[in-house]
DNA sequence: GGCTGAAATCTTGTATGCATGAATGGTCGC
DNA sequence: GCGACCATTCATGCATACAAGATTTCAGCC
């Protein structure tokens, strides 16, 4: 198949990137043609890349139509966490197993990067670092397909986070990962579990408890931002604009 | 993308049987061309093709290179043991927690079939019936995204067990099938989960814990059987002399 | 006789073109 | 003034063409 050919890649990182940080908002379109010209490849390299998005999750596509940035409903959150936490446990309990010294120092790194960026004021930034470490943690395991099933979970579960989680979600229960490392270097496995199950179903909450849609607070938002604008609108926000006709299909 | 296009599927699912039946050996080259004129599409389909069958796992692909039937190497294989048999288990646990009654009768209908599949001597219905019923109780969780996994698993397993497992290793275990639908059936997860964890060390070590290496023991049989016919062989089986080419390389 | 190297051949990588099916905008009727 | 229908526009499905990189073959040489 295609695999690195660097164009591709870059367009596939790209894309990602923006879907994660919600450059691009669930239900924006994703025309073959725009992706193609801005990346400048033909369409037959952006279906692929599209293909791979949708493999992944974060692109939705339907035949005959055009494909549009993910939106996660509820239950495949839901499912998603539900997979999330069952691989993670395991997870934790294969690199108790084949733990080396190393590995702490390592993991240990990753944690001080991310307390880095909190405190610098990059929740963004945190929140990816957060999901590196988890996959970090899954190679760790030398299992390289528990590796590749978890990337693309802990990728769909940013995008949910994202979609459904209040601001700042990603934050929720850090310190855990603190806990978790010490209890992997001890070689304690039940604590560890239980610590990486706690802290699934603390991220699993703050990713979709939420009261508020997020879709309302943005419409919301926008609506307080350019409240007596109303003419300049289109112009002002005509990505928005655009984003909310292919929304509501 | 190109979700069902029924000649893309049709060439999916042939593909994919050729390679689980071992018609087409691990090693064996797949030309697009060819591919492409045998089921009467393009190069362009065939592509999306092999690249979903690379997905799974059934196909290995290198850039530039021509794809190949995929040849799981031990250590792969083990990793995907090792990750079903995480999700398996947490598979019981979630069909025990949204058992409803009709599970049982489905579950002990693919049993049956499976059974009388074997008596009639088809080791390979049985085995893929085998198959299916894990499939099914994955979906049973009400969880796609498990589903799609555990369907994902159970199809390479099919080849590791075609590759590595003694002829009939299918068979292994299967009373244990029975064992399990009584388990869930009793809500009693902690056998259910026992059952499936021994079922899957079971299943594993048929697959793997092989004498003699796959590969000699096929060459072993090619030449049993075209012994002293040596100037024919070319013209006898022009795929086996082919695939050794291909596997060669 | 086996090995090195280059031509010939085979395949893939990628772009593009045409046909077909959706989406859109405007118009007509109510 | 509002909603349904139709023409236009747009975007995808798929095939094909061409360029470039592998692979194989064959010849010449050590």
């Amino acid at each position: 198949m295609s695999r690195p050919s660097p164009r591709t890649d870059l367009a596939h990182e790209a894309l990602k990137q923006a879907i994660l940080e919600q450059a691009l908002e669930p239900g924006t379109k994703l025309p073959e043609d725009e992706i193609g010209a801005h990346f400048g490849m033909s369409r037959t390299l952006v279906r692929a890349v599209l293909a791979k998005l949708q493999a992944e999750g974060l692109v939705d596509a339907r035949p005959k139509r055009t494909a549009t940035v993910a939106q996660p409903t509820l239950a495949e959150a839901r499912e998603v966490f539900e997979v999330r936490r069952a691989l993670e446990i395991e997870i934790v309990r294969l690199v108790i197993k084949r733990w080396k010294p190393a590995f702490g120092a390592e993991l240990e790194g990753m944690l001080r990067e991310e307390e880095a960026a909190r405190r610098r004021g990059e929740p963004k930034v945190a929140g990816r670092l957060a999901g590196e470490f988890h996959i970090r943690l899954a190679q760790l395991t030398g299992n390289r397909l528990i590796a590749r099933y978890m990337e693309e979970l802990v990728t769909r579960c940013s995008l949910i986070l994202a979609v459904f989680g209040q601001p700042h979600g990603a934050d929720a229960g850090h310190d855990e990962h603190s806990e978790l490392v010490a209890a992997l270097r001890a070689g304690d496995a039940d604590a560890a579990i239980a610590i990486m199950d706690h802290h699934m179903g603390v991220v699993e909450k703050r990713a979709l408890a939420e009261e508020t849609p997020a879709e309302s607070a943005a419409l919301g938002d926008v609506l307080a931002r350019y409240a007596g604008a109303i003419g300049a609108r289109d112009a002002a926000v005509p990505l928005v604009a655009a984003q909310k006709r292919g929304r509501a299909k």
